[in-house]
DNA sequence: TGTACATCAGTGAACGCGCGTTCACTGATGTAC
DNA sequence: TGTACATCAGTGAACGCGCGTTCACTGATGTAC
């Protein structure tokens, strides 16, 4: 006459719930307060069972920024090429870190996860190559890899930085309760950056 | 005969020496990892002196902070009105989070100090008015308080963004090892932000 | 279709470790007289 | 100038806790015959 719901013996998909248990524990704690016992808690198995799948923390770091960057990338690559793709990209870039904390704050800690993984490596330079030839698009067909790389850095500290004073609660005050008024002011501003990396190319000298 | 250094049993600057340590220790491992043991080891004191100063973690957070926002406020904050202040500041910005990777950290992640000390709250304010000052120094004297926070938000958010991507290791490959190189390429780009905002003073009509 | 056995996903008890905190203490400094 | 005593900065042993890891195990699944 127990209320136990008859649980079977194999999980059936234990990578994904260990996943998603840790994507939402870094979400809430933060990646270096991460433990191991609190990702089994969470996924609601032996607190040994997430070693047994993925080895140790760095291999279920590295599942996350995969996941991530191939989710970003969704998300992203479709609205990077069109008109002012490189601005809207930007907005979706913040509106993604928002919307997924966890997996951002993964994916930007390169020292979490192992960087010899075939996976990784390719997800994440997929990733780079969008937001490089977005770039390279706002500017000119024709631009340098120089000219296209150093906006898409420019870019991405602007969105990256905005992102992350949000996330980490440092604009408190100094923005209303939704950052997307001032993300659309700030990213309009963000204009002026690829305007100016147009007529630097126009004009190469100086 | 032994090889002892006598050292007095009071340290006589132990709060500079725990301060002194914890940043270092921020630096080496990271916000979250750092543990009041591995300070007084750092310190070369008995593990207990640090809460016994200090009180708790988040005591030594908000001492960092104080100081770190005090240090950069004096480092900025001398360029900040010059011509091409904000750019000047932005780049002197960037170049006081590489330097100081343990202070600037803590300043950044307010979950970890107290905010409602008021010397921490005073020192903080003080260096967002100088961000804002210099940004609406940048726009024209008479800019309202609206439009110099805009562009405080976006030039803060493209240096912390770049420098924040620099520390955690995610332009490696992407930049030479010496990142002032793209620094300056990056922030003349963000001189395309100063002049968008000063046009859009000019002609208020969106 | 049925039996035997190998495989392997997941368990749970046990371990040693570093942590933050407590607390009785030690020893240097400063003040009262 | 000298003595007595209060103060308090800093010590170090002891505690309970959550952690990652190990390892013999259990029980479901899949394959051989």
């Amino acid at each position: 006459m127990t209320a136990t719901v008859e649980r079977p013996y194999h999980h059936g998909d234990l990578r994904k719930a260990v996943i998603d248990a840790a994507v939402a524990e870094v979400a809430a704690v933060g990646a270096s307060a991460l433990s191991m016992r609190a990702i089994a808690r969470r996924a609601g198995v032996s607190h040994a069972a997430p070693a047994h799948h993925f080895g140790d923390k760095a291999g279920i770091f590295t599942a996350i920024a995969i996941e991530g960057f191939d989710l970003m990338t969704k998300t992203i690559a479709p609205v990077a090429f069109e008109e002012q793709g490189f601005i809207t990209g930007g907005t979706a870039y913040i509106q993604f870190a928002l919307e997924h904390p966890g997996y951002f704050e993964v994916m930007f800690r390169p020292t979490l996860y192992d960087l010899d993984d075939p996976t990784l490596v390719a997800t994440r330079d997929g990733a780079f190559d969008v937001l490089r030839e977005s770039a390279r698009h706002a500017i000119a067909p024709d631009a340098s890899d120089d000219q296209a790389e150093a906006l898409a850095v420019a870019g991405w500290s602007l969105s990256h930085g905005f992102a992350t004073l949000w996330l980490q609660a440092n604009l408190v005050d100094k923005l209303g309760p939704d950052p997307f008024d001032q993300v659309a002011r700030g990213v309009m501003e963000l204009g002026g950056i690829v305007r100016r990396a147009q007529e630097t190319q126009a004009s190469p000298d100086s």
